[in-house]
DNA sequence: CACAATAGTGTATAAAATACACTATCTAAA
DNA sequence: TTTAGATAGTGTATTTTATACACTATTGTG
């Protein structure tokens, strides 16, 4: 079976730059590698073409659980990009999406699926298939940016956590150092986390308090038009 | 001549949300009437599909150019549009773009080309075709929020404006009133402006002084990280 | 029981944002 | 020619927010 129209017409595809924190709160991001021409054997974005039934999200998080497992994540698209020759096969246009997850629960549910997918340090990528490096730093601009003013860092911890962690999260990802006085102080002041009657556990030194984000509040205090900077 | 896939393939088009100040410093929206099914006769953004050869800004730039006689402006990519059922013919996917232009010097180019054009208030748009007045909707908060850290606000003004002008521009996209001497004193401390030794003419009144934009000290600031935020 | 490792806490100072009211200049109308 | 109306232009005091900074507390390990 075919499909004929009068007009030529792109394919369209979506990508997913996955992130996720290592144990040792490192930035990583999810690739796969290519096991079809072209760019055979390389590594490359999750991703794949868009079907007509299907809306532009609905075909990133299939693609993400078809190739990699990924089941419950934070999703949100990026940017399209529509280069005329980003791929040597036809024209392509891409609609590049960006996802959070939480490596810790991930840990279960991956190994599955995923024989050909891993995890990359941000800054030690190998070489990527299309245009996948320039998606990637277009990516990484965005999370730094999106991340002083959103709350979106919360999608790469455990539920609960504590602020040691919070903090070396968004040292991690905005690459600076951040005062531990202030910074507990300003993220204190949100009003987004709760206070856990609980401690980090299998420590070798003091145990940190664990926190919660909490969802409810934080979309209370968006609709009043509060804002989260850091 | 026809093309055949062997797989379906959505559609693929642009839509542009063209802002532009009016004589009052009112926010508007170039609308265009469709003079073909569907929505035929009712007002929606410029647009059309997207062809084979071209980028996605060039298409947004040619249905501009086609459609509205609009050459030279200020153009951005927003979100991409994706749902199953958003146009009635087929699926079709939507880059929808966003526009900034000089009205005043716009003047002279317009009425050539776009008879089926039009400037309406943003908040008394009429119905619009499709998603359309969704996409609207996103383009207003997209520069909304954009207008706060970038300094994108003279591209709607004339090349020599003043600070008054300037002023009731931002008042009006964040639909917020400023403090005069506040305001004056944030936006030439950011070093942006040009102090000019021209003033305003034909006004009953004190006449303002102008001021010219700098964009290669805009340049040169955002190189090193300079942020603009008003 | 002391050492290593990280958690947790407050205050003083500097910088930035805000609130606020009068004089200056020009045109047009009386 | 004088006056009224309209908008331009200007500085300071106060409040709020951001920053810089160092010690004590707790827990596990050797």
């Amino acid at each position: 079976m075919t499909y004929t129209y009068k007009f030529p017409r792109p394919n369209l595809s979506v990508d997913c730059v996955v992130f996720g924190l290592d144990e040792e709160n490192l930035l990583k991001i999810m690739l796969i590698q290519r096991n079809l021409p072209p760019f055979k054997g390389q590594w490359a974005l999750p991703g794949g073409f868009v079907r007509v039934g299907e809306t532009l999200e609905e075909a990133a998080l299939r693609e993400l659980r078809e190739e990699t497992g990924i089941a419950k994540v934070f999703l949100e698209q990026m940017y399209t990009f529509g280069e005329v020759n980003r791929d040597p096969r036809e024209r392509v246009v891409t609609v590049a999406y960006y996802a959070l997850i939480n490596l810790w629960e991930y840990q279960i549910q991956a190994a599955t699926d995923a024989r050909d997918a891993g995890w990359f340090l941000v800054n030690q990528l190998p070489p990527l298939a299309f245009d996948h490096d320039k998606i990637v730093q277009v990516a990484l601009n965005r999370l730094k940016g999106k991340v002083r003013y959103e709350p979106i860092g919360f999608e790469l911890l455990p539920k609960k956590f504590t602020l040691s962690q919070l903090q070396k999260l968004y040292e991690t990802v905005l690459d600076q150092q951040l005062d531990k006085r202030n910074f507990r102080k300003k993220i204190l002041k949100m009003n987004l986390l709760v206070e856990l009657e609980e401690f980090q556990k299998d420590v070798s030194h003091r145990a940190g308090r664990l926190y919660q984000f909490d969802e409810q509040k934080y979309l209370q205090l968006k609709e009043k038009g509060f804002n989260f900077e850091i």
